[in-house]
Order: C-alpha cells, then sequence, then structure tokens
DNA sequence: AGCACGCCGACT
DNA sequence: GTCGGCGTGCTC
C-alpha cells in the first residue's frame, strides 16, 4: 500500500501508431497501466488498441507525461520492448522526418531500426547451404504494399509474405517463411501469381566479407595531407560542420575517409561511411577492416534479418564504431558521432524510394547538427546542388586535383554515329570502336563496353540528323509513350502527335536502342572467336553474383566485358585499356532535369575505368550528338566547365538548387479519377500560392512509366524554397486529396526532389 | 485505410 | 417485422 502523499496522477503515453494514417497521424494519447509506470518509457514499441473497432496496432512511446483530471482514454495493451530501442535523439529526428517527408511518425522511426527487429522474433539465423532460393518482389514495394492490404482479408499469409519483401527487399525462402510463419503453398500462390519470384543464389554467410589483413594506414601524398588536415580540424572543432570533398577519380579519396576515421576512433568518437550501392560494400570493407578490424560493422539489404540485427546490435552496444553501409545506415545508431563520409554522393540511391522518401544526405546533415559532428560530401562529379552550397559558402570545400599515382586520364575520342549511319553502319559498334577494339585484341589488353539502357526504347531520335523532340516549356526531351501515342513531357505535361519523319531534315525515326544481347549478338560476328562476358541484371542473376562475374573478367582475363550501368562504378582493373560508351545519348535525353548531370557523371565513371594500371588508357564515347557540350566536357573530363553551365541553366528553369521540387502523386485504377485528382491539387496550390512569384506549379504530368500494376499515376510538382510554409501546403493538399470522397480509390503522396 | 454506426429496400 | 446494402465520419 502506498501512502495518500505518493499516489501521483496516472501516467500518460504519447504514441506514433502504426495504423494511423498520414492524414490522421498525430501522437495519440493512451493511459500507462499503473503497474508499468516504472518501466514504460519513450522509445519502447507497445501495443495499443486503435479506431472504433479497437483492432491492436503496433506504436512507439514517443514522450510520457502526467494525466490531467478525468481525461477519458484507451489503455496500452502490451510493453514489447524491455528497454527502449530508439533514442529521444532519434524521435526527435522522425518527427523532423514527418514534417520533411510526407510520412507518418511511426514509418519514419521504423525506417531507423533494422527489419528483422521489427518483426517480433529474430529467429534462427543458421545458413547452411550455399545456395538458397531468394525470394524477391517482381513489381515495385508500393505495389506490393497495395497488394498486401488487399490481401490482409483473404490470405493473410500472402499479405504478411508481401509486407516482409518490401521492407526487406531479397531474402531466402526459407528464412522469409520462419520469419512471416506462412506456408509454402502461400509463397508459390505468390510465385504463380507473377508477384514474387524464386532464384537460386549463393547466400551471404555471417556478414562476412573478405577481411582484409591487418595493415597501417596508407600514407598520404602531401595534398591528400592538407585535405586531412583541414577536414581534421572541422570535425575536431566541436560544432556541426559539412564539407565537398571533390576529388577526381583515383585521387586517394578513401585513403583520406581512413585516416579521419583512425583520428576520430582516437578521439573516442564514431564514422558512418556510407557507399551508393551494396555492390561497393565488400571492396570497402577489406579495406577498411584491415585498418580497423573488428570496429568495422556492415549494414546493407543484402544482409540476412539476423545478421542484420546482430550487427545493428553491435552498433548500438559500442562494439562496433565504424559503420559501413548504403542509405540506411545512415541511421545506424552509433555512440558519440563525428564523422558521417558519403562516398560518391551524387548518386541517386541516396534518395528513398519508398516510404519514408528520406533523402540520406539530408539526414546526415540533422544528425551531425545534433551531435556535432562533421559531414563529408566526397564526389568526382559532385551533385550540382552540393557544389553550389560549397560556392555559396554553406559548405567547406576541398579538392584532390592529381591522381594518385599521377597518371593522365585517358585519350578520349567522340565518335559521329550520324557519320556512321551515312557510311552505311548502322549497328551499335561504330567503326572507329571496333578499330580499338582489334588493336587491344591484338595487344592482348582488356576491354569495357558501358551501354547505358536507361530511358531505352523511349526516347525518338531521326536516323539521319540525330535529332530529338524538346519540350517547349521545360528544356528536357519528350519522350514516346505507346498508350496514348504520343510524345510526352513528364515534367511538365505537354504532349503532341509523333510525326511521320524528322521534321528538320525528313530522315526516318526510330525507336528502339539496341540491348545488351542486341550488342553482343553484333560483337560474336565481329569478332566470332573472342570471349565476351554479358553484365546485366539478368547474368548477374544466374551466375553468381557481380562480384563473381568481375572476379571471371579479372582472373579468366576474358577480353571483353560489356555491361549496363554496373560496369561504370568503382571497378579498378589493371588491364583495362580500352573503355566504349556504346551510346551517350539515353541518359542525356532521359527526359528530367538532372539528366545532364547524371549523364555527366556516368561518363566520367566510366571513362575513368580506363587506363589505371601502369598503361595509358583510351576511351571510345559513340553518340548521335557529337557536338553536346555535356558529352564534350565529360570527355574532356572539365567538371568545372559543366558545373558551370548546368548551374546556369538550373537558374533559368527555376530547378535545384534554386528551388526544390515538391511532387504529389496520385496513383489509382480509374486514370480520370487520378486526373481529376490532380487538376484538383493543382488548383488548391495554385489558389494558395496566387502572388507568390517564388512558387510555380507544374502539372498535372504523367510518371515516367504511367501505369504499373494497372494503377495510373501522375503528378503535381510544385516548384518553390525550401521553406516550411509549402512543405505545410504541400501537407495540407496531401490531406484533402486522400480524404475527399469524390477521389476514392485514388491513392496520394508527398516527395521532395524526387529522382523520376 | 479500416471499422462501426445509420438509415433505406427485399426477404422469412 | 428483420437482414444487409454501402454512404458518412472518426480514430487517444
Amino acid at each position: 500500500m502506498t501512502s495518500a502523499g505518493a499516489r501521483r496522477s496516472p501516467l500518460v503515453a504519447k504514441v506514433a501508431v502504426s495504423a494511423a494514417t498520414y492524414w490522421v497521424d498525430r501522437p495519440y494519447d493512451y493511459l500507462v497501466p499503473r503497474e508499468w509506470e516504472g518501466c514504460a518509457a519513450p522509445g519502447m514499441r507497445v501495443r495499443v488498441p486503435f479506431g472504433r473497432g479497437n483492432r491492436r496496432s503496433e506504436g512507439v512511446i514517443l514522450a510520457l507525461r502526467d494525466a490531467s483530471d478525468r481525461e477519458n482514454l484507451k489503455t496500452l495493451e502490451a510493453l514489447l520492448d524491455e528497454t527502449p530501442l530508439l533514442t529521444q535523439e532519434q524521435i526527435r529526428l522522425g518527427m523532423w522526418m514527418r514534417e520533411r517527408y510526407f510520412s507518418t511518425v511511426y514509418d519514419s522511426l521504423r525506417a531507423m531500426l533494422p527489419a528483422g527487429l521489427w518483426f517480433n522474433e529474430a529467429g534462427a539465423r543458421r545458413v547452411k547451404d550455399k545456395y538458397q532460393n531468394f525470394a524477391s518482389l517482381t513489381l515495385p514495394a508500393e505495389e506490393a504494399m497495395i497488394l498486401a492490404g488487399q490481401k490482409r482479408r483473404s490470405a493473410p499469409q500472402q499479405a504478411s509474405l508481401l509486407e516482409t519483401l518490401c521492407a526487406v527487399g531479397s531474402v531466402p525462402e526459407l528464412e522469409l517463411r520462419r520469419f512471416t510463419g506462412a506456408s509454402l503453398q502461400s509463397l508459390r500462390a505468390l510465385e504463380r501469381a507473377g508477384l514474387v519470384e524464386l532464384t537460386p543464389r549463393e547466400v551471404f554467410r555471417r556478414p562476412e566479407y573478405r577481411r582484409g589483413s591487418p595493415k597501417p594506414l596508407p600514407e598520404l601524398n602531401p595534398s591528400q595531407e592538407g585535405v586531412l588536415e583541414g577536414l581534421w580540424k572541422l570535425a575536431a572543432s566541436g560544432e556541426a560542420q559539412a564539407a565537398l570533398l571533390y576529388g577526381v577519380t583515383g585521387s586517394g579519396k578513401t585513403a583520406v575517409y581512413a585516416h579521419l576515421i583512425r583520428r576520430a576512433l582516437d578521439k573516442g568518437g564514431g564514422t558512418i561511411l556510407l557507399v551508393p550501392e551494396i555492390a561497393l560494400t565488400p571492396q570497402m570493407l577489406e579495406i577498411f577492416s584491415g585498418y580497423f578490424g573488428e570496429d568495422v560493422a556492415v549494414l546493407h539489404s543484402s544482409l540476412s534479418l539476423g545478421e542484420r540485427c546482430d550487427e545493428w546490435k553491435r552498433i548500438r552496444s559500442g562494439k562496433a564504431r565504424v559503420v559501413v553501409g548504403t542509405r540506411s545506415a545512415v541511421f545506424a545508431p552509433v555512440e558519440n558521432l563525428r564523422l558521417i563520409l558519403m562516398d560518391e554522393e551524387q548518386e541517386e540511391s541516396y534518395k528513398s524510394e519508398n516510404t519514408p522518401r528520406y533523402h540520406a544526405s539530408e539526414v546526415a546533415q540533422y544528425r551531425c547538427a545534433h551531435s556535432n559532428g562533421l559531414l563529408v560530401l566526397g564526389s568526382a562529379t559532385p551533385d550540382i546542388t552540393t557544389s553550389y552550397s560549397a560556392q555559396k559558402g554553406k559548405y567547406h570545400c576541398f579538392s584532390l586535383r592529381e591522381r594518385y599515382n599521377a597518371q593522365a586520364l585517358p585519350e578520349v575520342r567522340i565518335v559521329d554515329m550520324k557519320r556512321e549511319l551515312r557510311a552505311g553502319r548502322g549497328g551499335s559498334i561504330s567503326s572507329v570502336l571496333e578499330a580499338e577494339l582489334r588493336q587491344n585484341l591484338d595487344r592482348g589488353e582488356q576491354s569495357i563496353l558501358f551501354l547505358n539502357r536507361r530511358g531505352a526504347s523511349k526516347l525518338i531520335a531521326c536516323t539521319a540528323c540525330g535529332y530529338t523532340y524538346q519540350c517547349p516549356n521545360c528544356s528536357v526531351s519528350l519522350t514516346y509513350h505507346s498508350a496514348n501515342r504520343r510524345l510526352m513531357c513528364h515534367h511538365c505535361g505537354h504532349s503532341q502527335p509523333v510525326d511521320k519523319s524528322c521534321p528538320v531534315c525528313g530522315g526516318k525515326l526510330r525507336y528502339d536502342v539496341p540491348g545488351t544481347q542486341k550488342v553482343e549478338a553484333e560483337l560474336r560476328q565481329i569478332f566470332p572467336d573472342t570471349e565476351i562476358l554479358r553484365m546485366d541484371a539478368d547474368t548477374v542473376a544466374l551466375s553468381g553474383g557481380h562480384d563473381a562475374i568481375l572476379e571471371r573478367f579479372r582472373a579468366g582475363g576474358i577480353p571483353i566485358l560489356l555491361g549496363t550501368q554496373m560496369v561504370a562504378r568503382g571497378l579498378n582493373f589493371e588491364d583495362v585499356t580500352l573503355v566504349g560508351v556504346l551510346s551517350a545519348d539515353q541518359s542525356l535525353y532521359a527526359g528530367d532535369y538532372r539528366a545532364a548531370e547524371r549523364t555527366f557523371s556516368l561518363l566520367t565513371q566510366v571513362v575513368g575505368r580506363s587506363g589505371r594500371g601502369s598503361r595509358p588508357g583510351r576511351a571510345v564515347i559513340q553518340t548521335f550528338t557529337p557536338d553536346n557540350q555535356v558529352i564534350r566536357q565529360a570527355a574532356a573530363q572539365d567538371y568545372p566547365a559543366f558545373y558551370r553551365e548546368e548551374l546556369r541553366l538550373r537558374r533559368i528553369q527555376g530547378t535545384p538548387p534554386f528551388s526544390r521540387l515538391y511532387a504529389v502523386t496520385a496513383s489509382g485504377l480509374d486514370e480520370a479519377a487520378v486526373l481529376r485528382c490532380c487538376v484538383a491539387a493543382r488548383d488548391m496550390l495554385q489558389s494558395a500560392l496566387a502572388g507568390d512569384s517564388a512558387a510555380r506549379v507544374l502539372g498535372p504530368a504523367p510518371l515516367f512509366v504511367t501505369r504499373v500494376n494497372n494503377r495510373y499515376r501522375y503528378r503535381v510538382t510544385l516548384c518553390a524554397p525550401d521553406a516550411r510554409e509549402y512543405r505545410r501546403l504541400i501537407s495540407a493538399v496531401l490531406v484533402r486529396c486522400n480524404t475527399d470522397k469524390s477521389f476514392r480509390g485514388v491513392s496520394v503522396f508527398g516527395d521532395t526532389d524526387p529522382n523520376d
């Protein structure tokens, strides 16, 4: 019996509830049962009754407070954790994310924890077989979530399978079933329906990577030394800072990272090193485990659920203080976070395409600001927005201008494919490239051919003069939409019919662009007795992974490697002395404001693959528009010139960094309803912003892929400064569009600076 | 979204 | 007289 004096008013928990959708999301108050008053704490997960039917929903305690008198509240049903999973700092970050990324607080918090932890039981994690069936979605996660929702009642097992796959990407079939408790039949049903595919794949064991043997930090040359000292001064200042590290390909940014991490460790500080894709983690891990041993942890989505949980716990307990990982590793619970390093910071994979649609660099900046750490954005071709911040003095700026081994950049030739056509060569290998390849074959040196598939068969070009259609309003290319057989701008929505022939010269227009297989066949005809290795999504899946193919290329000394995006990045092969870009145009005319930037970055990276060893490298860039400035600048590896020109265009267009793009995207089965909803959204924005000269409303415009899984997707975009008032407006539009009865069946979400 | 409450038509 | 159609409105 407690004395009357000690009896306090009851405790109330403010809870972020998972069942609450964006438009009803707010902290909900629940009574804490007296017996839990001592243990309930912010950051713990709970089970609560929610809604009229009191269906049970998971939630996270955001805060506790004393009840004022006579509140009519529901009561917490269960505490799901013994100690808080999330810190106060993470909870604040979650609220911040809600405001910026138009997601619920719950979804934001969920993104911070390893997926496995979220599903109550991590399960056993023995990984015996070398090969297992991996299950993965064949449709975008967004669509899968919708389907899961539809199936929840009729086929709950299928629904939970789909949900789990959305959260974890690709996962071994057995583990997936253990986690969800679903039967093999349910999984097979999904496979039969074509929603899920099962592929036999080599299993990633324990976060097992080639551990580098212990070694001292690399020696630095004077310019690296200078950059290191400059960056460390910022890191040690005890104030939040951000810096751009601009270093040409091969200038040794990684060595600088290593020294920074060492110094942070010596001061008892932790580091997060972000890389753009999983394929790059093994290399990074090998290097950094050599320097820092067991202090290194890895976080990315190819780890099994159990592994992810273990690594996460190792980080949280302070056993690992150096985290290497992809986008979501930016949330790693590192104690005393002193450094976040983002390698190749311009990469689009740092922006999440699922809820919450965050950008890792913004989260990184937030975290550094709150832990007085230093954010280092490293790149050979920085994001235009990043460079602009550096130019304006918002970021510090450091450069590494020399290549590490003082090698010359490759000699680059631009080949005019129009001329090739006129000379009667209609294939994808020009006479120049053929001659160069032959030379390499004769000398026993290796070549890489790069085919950019992005935007393939969407672009229409004249086969005679190379003309491509431009949007009259947006200075982006028009792309062909087979649905309405018109050319469309998916920035502003402009559309026009397709001409019978080229409007400039009357030449024949062509639609299709050869894929890797077509090119491979062509190569085999030209070089019948030469071994050619093709690397694209198909062959990677078949032959046991990215690494395995590259290893065959390296070890087998195969003369020609033909591949898509994945051959562009981070590869370092000494014997490669020739790089061919089969068509530089496709990504250039992809049709969004970042196409030029993406192309420049890609070309620069691809060209940089050549001549990394002792012999000088060459590169051949094939294009239908040889006079295009971006291609010329990339060939000359002249980032400053590209930046100046691109910034000028962005200023005129009013695209980032001169404004932000807030997108309101609607999707639904009924195209007309989706469009009506977008029109309503546009009208709301326009009337709210009448007289605001800083804001423009674009659209409705169809997304690049307009119809996915029978759902039509259209978008309205607001170009406006980065300010709370605009975010609030977007939020209001989202709530309105999602609750208005006349738009039933249409779902709407918000995003800032979307990638597509 | 999900779920209940509510107020009108075809059935034992 | 009741079962159930889905329109309306709320979620601590």
